[in-house]
DNA sequence: GTTCTTGACGAAATCGATTTCTTGGACTTC
DNA sequence: GAAGTCCAAGAAATCGATTTCGTCAAGAAC
């Protein structure tokens, strides 16, 4: 790894020259061709870290996700890298595993890493933005929102939740279960209080257990699916908030014996990898690839400077 | 952000000693707790940046892997993750879609932020690690080995391909096609081999068009099955080289109307989210968060000064 | 022809840590 | 008690870039 010393010995000018060449400033052109072909020869690439450490700001941005083996999050992160990586920048991809404690180290870490900004799931509300919005390093929340005045960008679950509802109830179904995520958690929070407006509206008698809180993993849905269908009156649907849950889901309905083409199965999200499920699972697609393509979008504004208000932008999901 | 030089005032002692109290060097037990008690009023974070450049190492490794949304990398990457923050080390995943451009770039892009070591699942045998070798930063090959001198954690991919195919041909089929990846890729087409060696040995006769190229994902085994389906004389039953080519080779066969149950359907892999699939689809697991794991530990120890030659340590893979 | 402006470019400061060098005092050792 | 040993801890160098500041020469303006 040569230094920009090297390359200034070499082509005899001063290192702030070969600094100026590659940093676009005005340099004459023989000096420009001569630092260029120095570089050239010793195959030189400027130190990130000096660079880093006297600019105070480096080209990777964080991104902090629940769980990286959720497809769901996969396909957000894809878009957030295909769009950040389009604008020069690297991002780091980093699994809170929902847990605050994780969460909190790696906005530590962001910060004393000098990363030029952070697009968050966040795990809790606790949150901890403080460091790095004291350090003027924007942070865009994605998929769920904050009570920090950051931008945020997240889909329209409550929506998402009553057209998953409805749909159920169109093809017939009255007895329509949720099973939602962990409470606390707002984007499965919003799904639930859809299905919830819709039984209401509807009039529809709902039993409290058929409304079952779960992990957000396909166990998750497992196990609370089972729990639905043991009941002396089990529902003829049900709702789950996720994606996974509705896997986890969908396994003890087949496993039960219960024809799924009969059961009314709805899942907010898609079902990875689906090809063998029976038409009659209703899904409400989640844009994951353009909420991160869009998160990302808004996050290299800001690092370019803008200041404006922060804004939140919902994204429609759609039945498909 | 604290400095080291603020810390030091308020304690009153030199920038130095603060240094050393953080990197457990001998100090006085009274300046330390005058230092910690300071470092504690400011919350002093040491600047890693400074801390890298001066160093010309950090805790960041590399974890180069050619498809994210695929099930197989992320159990992997999970597998990296865990076992690196053990360590205390942060891992930075990288995209290569099995571009030897991008895989270039992010090599040097490792390099030129000073990562103190590579995992990488080669996207092809050009993968040039001279640079990043040269540096003296240890990388270790992953899924699939490398030219270059450098440790190498992989999977009997023969042995599996062998074992997929044998599971067919105790079923009861002969007429056993073959889904491989891409030309080159040395996990698949070790897998594949397997598969011939199997065809050979049992004097089967397999027609040029039984094996199929596609590429890694979905759509390609969607493709490869349907053009095996529309063969005059199809087969009867077929091996596809890894996960996601299973998933489109199982919808396509879902798709004509073929019982699943009836026509034979192995893969190398695991089908993921796989609930409804008809227990005759026969899989290997691969071991792949394992993988991840014993990629780190071996790049941890090379980080921690080990020079033995390089190692290759193949793993197994067992039917499912 | 003298003064002012402009622009290229080198010297040196800077970012914030770690590490080497040096110093001075306490403690051995004979 | 003089000489040698050891160790805590400060001063200063260092990592490799960027950036401020100052200089000098060429060209513009009067």
């Amino acid at each position: 790894m040569a230094t920009i010393y090297e390359v200034a010995a070499l082509a005899g000018v001063s290192p702030a020259t070969v600094s100026r060449v590659f940093n676009g400033n005005t340099v004459s052109p023989e000096k420009t061709r001569a630092v260029l072909d120095a570089a050239g020869k010793l195959a030189f690439t400027p130190n990130k870290t000096a660079r880093r450490l006297r600019k105070q700001s480096s080209e990777v941005v964080a991104l902090l996700i629940p769980d990286i083996e959720n497809p769901f999050f996969t396909a957000l992160a894809r878009g957030v890298e295909d769009r950040a990586s389009e604008s020069g920048f690297s991002v780091v991809l980093c699994n809170t595993d929902d847990d605050p404690v994780k969460e909190t180290n790696y906005l530590q870490i962001a910060a004393s890493e000098q990363m030029a900004g952070v697009i968050l799931a966040p795990a809790s509300d606790e949150a901890d933005l403080g460091a790095i919005a004291s350090l003027g390093r924007p942070v865009v929340a994605v998929d769920r929102t904050t009570p920090y005045p950051v931008d945020a960008v997240k889909v329209d679950n409550r929506a998402a939740g009553i057209a998953a509802t409805t749909a159920l109830f169109d093809a017939g179904h009255r007895r329509i279960a949720c099973i939602a995520g962990p409470v606390g958690i707002e984007s499965t929070e919003d799904r639930f209080l859809g299905w919830r407006q819709v039984m209401t509206a509807r009039k529809s008698v709902v039993p409290g257990d058929f409304l079952q809180h779960a992990n957000f993993r396909a166990d998750g849905g497992y196990q609370a699916m089972r729990q639905l269908l043991a009941l002396p009156e089990p529902p003829d649907a049900v709702l789950t908030t996720n994606n996974l849950m509705g896997v986890g889901a969908l396994q003890a309905i087949v496993e039960a014996g219960v024809d799924p083409a009969r059961f009314g199965l709805a899942v907010v999200g898609e079902l990875p990898f689906l090809f063998l499920t029976p038409p009659a699972v209703v899904q409400v697609r989640l844009p994951a690839r353009h909420l991160g393509v869009t998160a990302a979008t808004m996050l290299l504004e800001r690092i370019g400077g803008d200041t404006q208000a922060a804004r939140t932008i919902v994204l429609r999901a759609e039945l498909a």
